[in-house]
RNA sequence: GCCGGCAUAGCUCAGGGGUAGAGCAACCGCCUUGUAAGCGGUAGGUCCUCGGUUCGAUUCCGAGUGCCGGCUCCA
């Protein structure tokens, strides 16, 4: 009774085979080279694994140990031939379920009575490699819930019962067997453990059950895998880069920053991180300004009696600073918007006059928990480009995405192209009715779905007043940050009581909406330094142009161009070191400076200055009144490149 | 907050139960320099802090602090 299905390879041609058939027989129909070669198959650009019946038609790939689509099949195997070898190493140890995130990495939990050393692991990647070396084949059994049962009880492993729970009724449940190793198991999976080329674990680290800090603690080991040496070696390489992008190390190499253990995870920005972070803040106050945001400075420590009408106090305790004095309790601010809410009811408000917008640089201190504060990117003093609209109900939707349109904006100055954009819904611990919650979500999806914009809905990922929209890019090793966001808030209005006398002279309540374009300004610093590998945008360096006299003799005529272009308004320095030519230009290439403005005998002579860039690209000699007027042309435009002589004017 | 690791000169790191070393940087001198490191010399340390073991601790043990990798949580 087996219908035919049709499988569309990849060169175009078609094969019909019998529903039931596997990935496995369609590539031993193929050739035998293929058949012992692949690692797994995709229908329809799904992975699916080479064991598993083929229900349906569509396009259909065999992918081998070549393919990069064929490191997930390979991680996740190496995943069991961990456990495996932990298993032969210590029976003792249950083990509980492994993952593959979408990175190179692979992990799995042990339950286990002290944690993994360094040794353990060098041990247990011994143990892998026999394991590869026996090169057994993967089974994949289907098996019903009752068996799966039997077998884990059987082995003792009440951890992998209580996976077996969280199966939902009527999926088909899977075990997977190499050697004598069985797992609960998904898949797909390689075909054999020796198409595992290259294995390595890499740490290991205390985790909780399921990932519920209420649960046991269990051991997880991470590793990575590929299917040849040459693309563990690649890794390695982009791991080497990453390394030389942190802006953790960049930032006090480049002696922009400094961090003091008198004040835990707070940064202090040295002059030209000064420089670079005001930088930023100016560039918000030219957006702030053309876009009708109001700058105002409020206090920093205020009264607990704001922060329990503000809902702080019920919801944002643990995360801020106390100070008492006169017998009066205070807090320092982590968020500017209460504030805002006071200035606000400082007048009577007509719909004439909304939407208000206050925009505030002021300083935030919030207390994160030691272990989560990292670099510039978690912090607990720093400064959002903040702002808070409040605006009447009919105006939400265009003051939100005049919010998205200058946060676009803002990224694509930087380049940053890969900007991911998310919706996060109502969480456990909020204020408001769900009627509220409803209307707010509801708007900030509409307002990205008319604008045609892709987002993924976050669930529970909001503000505990209101749903977000929130903007995030990654770091140099892939992590990914929330810089801006755009907030709905029906919350503050009401615990205030704000409201503005509308057309019919009725009181009504206004919306606030909350938003952050580059986020935090320490954070943004941070990825835009780790974005750029420490090469600042020329309008944001520190120092836009080093000055480099050939020689001593030089240093007069040297110090009248930095003279001269410093008037114009440009950051320049003079280098006065006693070193030749080549050893000035490598400390400024160090240094990540825009332009070397090389100064001897030719260029005194002509008025000039020899400009190289910091991409190695010579410009050759350029008189210092054309030079000052193409470099303030391109710290204006906020330009990548200088412009040519004749762009400018 | 939790699990693990680390802490030696400004930076990167070596060393080791008997009060410490390299390279780079800094400073001084020579050279007067043409597009990524010229040569020589000098100076620089509470070996994170506190406690314990020891005749003696920077080294071994414990606690604390900070940082790093994860977990949980977030701009």
């Amino acid at each position: 009774m087996s219908s035919e299905i049709v499988l569309t390879l990849p060169d175009g041609s078609e094969r019909s085979v019998p529903a039931g058939t596997t990935p496995l027989e369609v590539a031993r129909a193929i050739g035998p080279r293929l058949a012992a070669d692949a690692v797994g198959a995709a229908l329809d650009g799904a992975p699916v694994d080479l064991r598993t019946p083929l229900g349906r038609s569509g396009a259909f790939r065999l992918y081998t140990a070549k393919s990069p689509e064929a490191g997930d099949f390979i991680r996740h195997s190496a995943e069991h031939v961990l456990a495996d070898a932990v298993t032969r190493l210590w029976p003792e140890a249950l083990y509980d379920a492994g993952r593959k995130d979408h990175s190179e990495k692979f992990q799995y939990d042990f339950r286990f009575a002290r944690a993994f050393t360094p040794e353990d692991l060098a041990a247990i990647e011994a143990k892998m490699r026999e394991i590869l070396a026996e090169d057994s084949t993967f089974e994949r059994l289907e098996v019903t819930r009752d068996e799966a049962e039997r077998i884990f009880r059987e082995l003792g492993n009440d951890l992998k019962l209580e996976r077996l729970k969280d199966i939902p009724a009527g999926e088909t449940i899977t075990l997977y067997r190499h050697g004598r190793f069985l797992d609960l198991c998904r898949g797909p999976h390689a075909q054999r453990v020796s198409q595992i080329g290259a294995i390595r674990l890499l740490e290991a680290s205390g985790v909780y059950f399921k990932g519920d800090e209420r649960n046991e603690r269990l051991q997880r080991i991470y590793g990575t895998a590929f299917g040849s040496a040459r693309e563990l070696e690649a890794y390695d390489r982009a791991l080497e880069e990453a390394r030389a992008r942190d802006h953790r190390r960049l930032g006090p190499e480049l002696d922009l920053w400094s961090f003091s253990p008198l004040a835990p995870a707070s940064p202090f920005f040295h002059p030209k991180g000064a420089a670079v972070y005001n930088g930023l803040i100016g560039y918000v106050r030219e957006l702030n300004a053309r876009h009708g945001y109001g700058e105002v400075v409020t206090p920093q420590i205020l009264d607990v009696e704001l922060w329990h009408t503000s809902g702080h106090w019920a919801n944002y305790r643990e995360n801020m600073f106390f100070t008492e004095l006169d017998e009066r309790q205070y807090a320092v601010k982590p968020m500017n918007c209460p504030t805002h809410c006071l200035i606000y009811q400082t007048g009577k408000r007509s719909y004439r006059d909304l939407p208000i917008r206050y925009a505030d640089f002021g300083r935030l201190h919030r207390y994160e928990r030691s272990g989560v504060t990292s670099g510039l990117t978690r912090v607990r003093s720093f400064a959002q480009d903040d702002a808070h609209v409040f605006c009447t109900d009919d105006q939400v939707e265009a003051e939100v995405m005049r919010a998205v349109g200058i946060i676009l904006d803002i990224y694509r100055t930087f380049e940053f192209r890969d900007v991911a954009i998310g919706v996060g819904t109502r969480p456990d611990k909020r204020v408001g009715s769900d009627e509220q919650w409803e209307v707010a979500e509801a708007g900030l999806c509409r307002a990205l779905d008319t604008n045609g914009l892709a987002y993924t809905v976050n669930a529970g990922d909001g503000a505990f007043y209101g749903p977000k929209i929130d903007f995030r890019v990654s770091d140099a090793i892939g992590r990914q940050w929330q810089l801006g966001t755009v907030q709905l808030d029906y919350q503050l209005p009401q615990r205030f009581e704000l409201e503005y006398v509308a057309a019919d002279g009725s009181f009504r309540r206004p919306v606030m909406i909350h938003r952050a374009m580059l986020g935090s300004v320490e954070r943004f610093l941070g990825i835009l330094i780790e974005h750029t590998a420490g090469a600042l945008p020329f309008w944001l360096a520190p120092v836009q142009a080093k000055v480099l006299p050939l020689s001593e003799r030089f240093l007069a005529y040297g110090g009248e161009v930095a003279a001269r272009l410093g008037e114009a308004g440009l950051r320049v320095e003079v280098d006065v070191s006693n070193e030749k030519l080549g050893y000035k230009i490598r400390q400024a290439q160090l240094a990540k400076i825009p332009y070397m403005l090389v100064v001897g005998e030719k260029e005194l002579q002509a008025g000039a200055a020899a400009v190289r860039t910091r991409g190695g690209e010579d410009l050759g000699p350029i008189p210092l009144a054309e030079l000052t007027r193409r470099l303030v042309d391109q710290a204006a435009r906020r330009a990548a490149a200088l412009p040519a002589a004749g762009e400018v004017g």
